[in-house]
DNA sequence: TATATTAAGGATATGGAATATCCCTATTTT
DNA sequence: AAAATAGGGATATTCCATATCCTTAATATA
């Protein structure tokens, strides 16, 4: 069980989208050019952050991506679930249906133990990554990336943003 | 990303094994008839238990599998990862490594803050799982499951323990 | 002792999802 | 008018989960 690499790029290009200022938009060739990815594929995990409303688009040259929120009001949870989809990682099959002693007609009302058991499981890492914003995110990279770097990051990104 | 059916088979089956009397063992074609399950795929479920240890198994007539420890010795975490991996379900694959300002032969000492953040998400469900003892899930069923189906089910296992 | 039954595991097939690329369309800036 | 962009459909490829089959060694039972 292991994320869609496609996570990992939606992470990135927010902590990028983050720091531009108010207004403007980067485009997807520049974001995979940054992060060294494949611009028509990672392009499908930007889709998927505009169709769940995290990012805003626009058309045309100096087109692209920004942020439809403040850094703050944005969770990993959301962009997590934007690119990975909401459904549990556990799935219940209901194999205690096949039980053979199971009487004729006998219909379970609610999930199971094991199930519940594992969906608390499952919870417990959206809890988590709903607790950690966009925000802290940035704040943590802004810490352990040397200021040379940081800083023509920066401009690299602004050259690029309409 | 979801979870193989195998989680869900182990953890079924190991429920079944918690129920058995000391010293007896239940074979893999009773695990997967009870279960309604393919027994030879169940039987790759069943082995990676075996591997890793939580279940000592015996051969011939009468041969099968049965717990290696007592239930409330035995965690949700050690059952899905017997079937699952220990790996984490967040990869990184360093791709700021591709950062174009980055300078030459300059190497991260760290993870990164998306991997960082993520791992710990990972945790965060570990820790739950970890919480969660076999015996736990026995009490639960056994609060859930209607007297009558329970003790059939006992004795339907009973019938065919070596 | 012979036979039946079992776990272990190797080999192979199948299906679906993740990954990746290509191309067309509508929109917008220049 | 031209260039650049997001959106998205179509398709190919790779990999993994799922599933089945078969052989081997060990063990209980008749």
């Amino acid at each position: 069980m292991i994320l869609k690499s496609q996570v990992e790029w939606a992470l990135h290009c927010c902590a990028i989208l983050a720091g531009l200022p108010a207004g403007r938009y980067l485009s997807t060739k520049a974001l995979a050019e940054f992060h060294g990815l494949p611009k028509e594929y990672l392009s499908k995990a930007l889709q998927s952050l505009s169709q769940a409303g995290l990012v805003d688009t626009t058309l045309g040259p100096s087109g692209g991506y920004r942020l439809a929120r403040p850094p703050a009001e944005l969770t990993f949870l959301e962009i997590v679930e934007a690119v990975e989809g909401k459904s549990r990682t556990f799935v219940c099959t209901n194999i205690r249906e096949n039980n053979p002693c199971r009487p004729q007609g006998y219909c379970e009302t609610s999930p199971c133990a094991v199930s519940r058991i594992m969906w608390e499981a499952d919870e417990a890492w959206r809890a988590k990554l709903r607790s950690v914003r966009l925000s802290d995110l940035t704040e943590a990279l802004a810490q352990e990336i040397p200021a040379e770097l940081w800083k023509n990051s920066f401009e690299w990104v602004l050259e690029r943003a309409g």
